[in-house]
DNA sequence: GTCTATAGGCTGATAGAC
DNA sequence: GTCTATCAGCCTATAGAC
């Protein structure tokens, strides 16, 4: 229905109508790679769920990846979303909210394996985009970047982040960022491929990485109890 | 050439050319996994890498999985000998050799990384059956007794484990070990399916990560600058 | 034992009728 | 625009000739 006092001409309505074979199709494509994984996506499987010829799709999307691409956007935009909204209803402080990001990355990545998998376990293009395109708004360059300013906020808020390299220096806040992001990512992508494996459950691996990582930090205004454990 | 001394029969005689074919396939597969993956691992490629057809692989394996089991199998042994060299080159005390063995274990991952992809990252039917036999002399089982026994020579020397959990106990050795592991996998499989994205190199992640996993543990019989950095 | 030939399935993608 | 029909290729696995 357009809204009043448009104009809507033939063209746009047909723009419009695309756009929802578009969505519908992508839908489509979430559903099934969310139930049965990536691998599970063929074209005839999908044009099946959406009540099309395969043929149909290829008007809409120009192959395969092109809508690996589109659901993989959405991936990381969910994962933005879980980020979000769990550093918003987080304390103040530097080092809860980054507890709290790094909780909610990996019940992200728990709670929704096949998403998880495509986004950072598939093929690397998908990976590798988000890191390429430099875009703002892109909802990967984003997560990464939340990460990133939670360990700016650390140093900021008087932490000294741990010493790395010959001859010694502060690590900077994206590397300390990454590590804990590798880290994070260690301990889901394994329970993803097999959940049996580390025998030990994520509330438990979890834990004893962030704290660790965030006990390497030294605060430096309150120096009565000087924790370095080296040099 | 038969062992001087020794009655070869015909049986014997097949028997060894059997294997030797066997262990040609294998050498091809091999091959073709550690330049294209394991998903370029075809019958018919196969086939043609050793000269026969590709019927004639299925005198030999029952199907394609069984050469992947194996493949990921030697896998596991040439990550043990790895492990292994390192374990026994290091100096003796436990933080010493979990150093090594953490080094030893990253470096082997971004020098094999179809090696590593497929034992670690591809279809968890591989993981899951190192963990689920528990034979002693599978070599994934034995390299993964290598780092619980790390963990366990750690609290043997004194040191103690960070607390984990509420109430707060001190974390197992597997538990501590599995932490590790699960910390290294997430640098090299980062690596592996995408060596551009972590910006920061794993000489730099890893170091950060494994001194702050070390530095979480106190040591116990010098108490003198007790640091503990909570409660 | 090893081969050729082939069954029977899947895939992504396209040509051309309507 | 959407369809049917199909291409060209891949795959695992097997039957039966030599």
């Amino acid at each position: 229905m357009p809204v009043k006092g448009e104009i809507t001409k033939p063209q746009q309505r047909r723009e419009q109508a695309r756009e929802a074979i578009r969505q519908e199709i992508l839908a489509a494509s979430r559903l099934i790679i969310t139930r049965e994984g990536f691998g599970a996506l063929t074209m005839r499987k999908l044009a099946q769920h959406v009540g099309y010829s395969p043929a149909a799709i290829y008007l809409h999307f120009r192959n395969r990846d092109e809508i690996a691409q589109d659901v993989s956007r959405s991936g990381y935009a969910e994962l933005l979303a879980a980020l979000s909204s769990a550093v918003d209803a987080s304390p103040g402080d530097a080092v809860s909210r980054l507890r709290a990001l790094c909780a909610a990355y990996v019940r992200f990545g728990l709670e929704n394996p096949q998403t998880y998998s495509l986004i950072f376990m598939e093929d690397p293009a998908y990976l590798a985009a988000v890191l390429a395109q430099q875009a703002a708004d892109d909802p990967g360059a984003r997560a990464y970047a939340l990460l990133i300013d939670s360990a700016e906020a650390l140093i900021a808020a008087g932490h000294k982040l741990p010493k790395v390299g010959k001859p010694p220096r502060a690590a900077t806040a994206v590397e300390f960022a990454e590590t804990i992001w590798a880290s994070l990512h260690g301990i889901v992508s394994l329970k993803v491929i097999c959940p049996a494996f580390p025998t030990s459950s994520a509330e438990v691996l979890m834990p004893i990485m962030v704290e660790s990582l965030l006990g390497s930090t030294t605060t430096a205004p309150a120096a009565e109890n000087g924790s370095q454990r080296k040099r």
